[in-house]
RNA sequence: UCCUCCUUAGCUCAGUUGGUUAGAGCAUCUGACUGUUAAUCAGAGGGUCCUAGGUUCGAGCCCUAGACGAGGAGCCA
């Protein structure tokens, strides 16, 4: 007798066999019916019990939740439904889940409830089959990284450096409450803390990550990153994981060659290794949408839009092209826009880049070479002196998924631009000693994976895609 | 951080101009039925109307403050 998973036992031909089964309950109907799952596939398998061989205090345990352990044998279904199910010889339970109060019902039940009850919600459809396509996302960037030569490097969590200038920090110390010591001017000692110094959380592991692009040539990061950024959208978390990328001898066209490749590559793969997952997630979404407007619908479904992205070119427009466009744009000249259009210089708003992958292009977009102004000061300053060599990936419904650059290789520059900005050279000592020793052209990105994982699935709220979401005034599990 | 909206049964939500005993569907429980597909049918139980004040003869409903949640903006990935 083999112990089995409900994905292999549905894919299964060998009928008669004596099979064991261990899952979980999702419903049991009239006495005689219990739809198992196990984890291991969206899918249900339907165990049919002899309900008048078993005693009904079993019967009565077989409720929404429980665990339980099956024997039984697989035979083709007598029902519609299905075409293979199990007749059950003998049941265990083996966790009792009382229906009066375990919170997940046969029925559908809101996100934000969903939510609250984070510890249980992996066992919803949906819930279970975006963290199975998350799971799998995270596998494909892996392969996509490692067939291509790239070596993985783990930076540092615990940063020293405040100068990653990519946003709020959480700092991280050893002082106790109020017990912190103080320096003669008055201000907090960390000479005297843990590390010696001030420390925080990283918010990229970019910096690092550029030293060894400099000695292994190609290399990439995929870890835990923190903001302590006060944002309340469902497209920011203040922990989530990020993929960082960079390579030396490659200019920004090769960082956008990568980036699109990139993104098509790991896309194509759940394609195919999450078929059921995304099917339901597609059906799931198109449900979702009829309840909106109709100006609000989108004109693809998921796997439609999923297939779209593989299959065509991302379309490149330099930020000057891009202003031009939207000055010129219907919105602008009927001052639709809330921040409207009128100067180079200006940074684009949501609502600029939304107007032009979602209206103008109607397809991704990439964004590159912007003002030197508006960018970090690790960008290559391009010839004309007042742009950067940098680029931003644009997607339909979430917006920013890619930012990156090349980054500045020429010391002199880089120093000039760290001290317009206040940046304490003696901070980043060792940034710049790669510009000392062996320079070399070299370009990144960072890619925030629940973005794209809110992509994949097509989930509204980034809080939807990760087990344990992260968020201001939230640390609950 | 700002703006808007929400908060009523376990869940999703109605609730009229401020008026007597607060409603529905689903879930749960009891019974019937038994090849069902979120089964069906009949019945029952279930409420701190988010919190604290205020107005009023009377507040789920009006006012003030706060809390939680959602959407949008900013910041960004």
């Amino acid at each position: 007798m083999t112990k089995s998973s409900v994905l292999e036992l549905l894919q299964s031909d060998k009928f008669s066999q004596e099979i064991t089964i261990k899952g979980w309950v999702r419903t049991f109907r009239s006495n005689r019916f219990i739809a198992l799952n196990d984890g291991s596939t969206i899918n249900n398998i339907q165990c049919v019990i002899d309900f008048e061989n078993t005693d009904e205090i079993t019967l009565k345990r077989i409720s929404t939740g429980a665990a339980v352990s099956i024997k039984g044998t697989l035979v083709e279904s007598q029902g519609k439904g299905q075409n293979v199910e199990i007749q059950v010889s003998e049941l265990e339970i083996l966790g009792d889940s009382n229906p009066d109060e375990y919170p997940i019902q046969p029925k559908k039940h809101s996100l934000e409830f969903l939510r609250e009850n984070a510890h249980l919600r992996v066992r919803t459809n949906t819930f279970s089959a975006v963290m199975r396509v998350r799971s799998k996302l995270s596998f494909a960037v892996h392969k996509y990284f490692q067939e291509n030569g790239f070596n993985y490097v783990n930076t540092p969590i615990i940063t020293g450096s405040d100068a990653e200038g990519a946003g709020e920090m959480f700092r991280v110390t050893n002082f106790e409450d109020n017990k912190s010591p103080v320096t003669e001017d008055g201000k907090i000692d960390y000479s005297k803390d843990f590390f010696g110094k001030e420390t925080n959380l990283t918010v990229s592991g970019q910096l690092e990550a550029e030293t060894f692009a400099m000695s292994l040539g190609k290399a990439y990061t995929f870890g835990p990153t923190f903001r302590a950024e006060n944002s309340n959208t469902t497209r920011h978390l203040a922990e989530f994981w990020m993929i960082e990328p960079e390579v030396a001898f490659m200019d920004l066209d090769g960082n956008m060659d990568l980036a699109e490749d990139f993104i098509k590559s790991v896309l194509k793969d759940i394609l195919e290794t999450c078929k059921d997952d995304l099917t339901f997630l597609d059906q799931r979404l198109t449900q979702e949408e009829k309840s909106k407007p109709q100006a609000e619908r989108s004109d693809m479904s998921l796997l439609e839009k999923l297939q779209f992205i593989t299959e065509n070119n991302f379309k490149r427009v330099s930020y000057t092209e891009a202003i031009e466009i939207l000055r010129n744009s219907k919105p602008n000249k009927k001052k639709k826009f809330q921040y409207p259009i009128n100067e180079w210089g200006a940074d684009l708003q949501s609502e600029h880049e939304r107007f032009l992958v979602e209206k103008h292009f109607k397809c991704p977009v990439i964004l590159f070479d912007y003002p030197a102004t508006i960018k970090a000061f690790y960008m290559r300053l391009n010839e004309d002196g007042k742009t950067v060599r940098a680029m931003d990936v644009l997607f339909p419904g979430i917006g920013e998924i890619v930012g990156g650059s090349q980054r500045e290789e020429r010391l002199d520059i880089l120093k000039e631009k760290m001290a317009a900005l206040d940046i304490d050279e003696k901070e980043l000592w060792w940034y710049l000693d790669l510009r000392k020793y062996g320079t070399a052209v070299h370009s990144g990105f960072g890619l925030g994976f629940e973005r794209l994982v809110q992509f994949a699935t097509g989930m509204g709220n980034i809080r939807d895609v990760i087990p344990f979401p992260r968020t201001p005034q939230n640390a609950e599990f």
